[in-house]
DNA sequence: CCAGACGTTGTT
DNA sequence: GTCTGG
DNA sequence: CCAGACGTTGTT
DNA sequence: GTCTGG
């Protein structure tokens, strides 16, 4: 699944995913970027805008915003079934860029590893957004970010890993308009194994700091964590 | 019909 | 809003 | 996802 | 054990 991730390289970010409209407040990095916080968001506007969006999913017919912490994932094997999900899923996807992502690994208490695609800082995961009004009217975005089988190297980790769209796929994933299903399947298959990396970076997830990137590095090997 | 859920993961 | 369960 | 709380009343 | 907040 994914839990967390950091989003890095924020000047790259709007060349990366060719963001047109100005950005007012440029986003901070984060390095522990947790649910129910927010994220810069690629969506499709002619072409592509960044929108700080909550993470967690909360559909437009929720009556509380608490719905969206249990809306952080998305399971590409049902999404388009589900009530939360369905509408985003043919009208409102979006790219959640990152640099990394966390999987925790069971075991001798859960240690958080960083995976990461080689050779590219910036890659992104397909989300689904949602536009929701509170009591007062007052409008939120918010995302989910859709989950698949691991690959090789992620099941080591953990059985299931975010849905990586390739470079040639980000555009159609932003484009309006329903997917079919073939499509849908060919693009949430596992990212390639062997273009991924993913190392233990601490022993606490909370250790990490959310605006410094001191410590989203690999532990030392002799700590007897396991490399790939 | 109304009422209540609407989600994923891990763990047991 | 829409589906499911009772 | 993890970390941290998990409760009510009355008084200041 | 389970919920809430981040």
């Amino acid at each position: 699944m994914c839990g967390r991730f950091t989003i890095g390289e924020i000047k790259e970010l709007i060349t990366r995913f060719s963001i047109d409209a100005p950005i007012a407040d440029m986003p901070r990095p984060r390095y522990n970027l947790a649910p129910t916080q927010d994220a810069p968001i690629v969506v499709r506007s002619s072409p592509n805008r960044l929108v700080m969006m909550r993470w967690g999913l909360v559909p437009f017919w929720a009556k509380d915003i608490k719905i969206g912490s249990r809306m952080i994932n998305a399971r590409a094997e049902s999404v388009a079934q589900r009530p939360a999900f369905r509408v985003s899923l043919k009208e409102r996807r979006c790219l959640v860029p990152t640099t990394g992502f966390y999987e925790w690994k069971a075991g001798d208490g859960k240690v958080p590893y960083l995976a990461k695609v080689k050779d590219e800082k910036l890659f992104a995961m397909a989300g689904l957004y949602d536009r929701w009004k509170d009591p007062s009217g007052k409008e939120v975005q918010s995302f989910t970010i859709i989950t698949t089988a691991a690959n090789q190297l992620m099941s080591t980790i953990h059985d299931r890993m975010p849905v990586i769209l390739s470079r040639e796929d980000e555009e159609r994933w932003l484009a309006p308009g329903p997917l079919d299903e073939a499509e849908r399947e060919r693009m949430f298959r596992p990212y390639p194994s062997e273009r991924m990396e993913a190392y233990p970076v601490s022993k606490r997830v909370n250790d990490i700091s959310n605006d410094s990137a001191e410590l989203v590095r690999p532990l030392e090997r002799a700590q007897g964590a396991q490399w790939f």
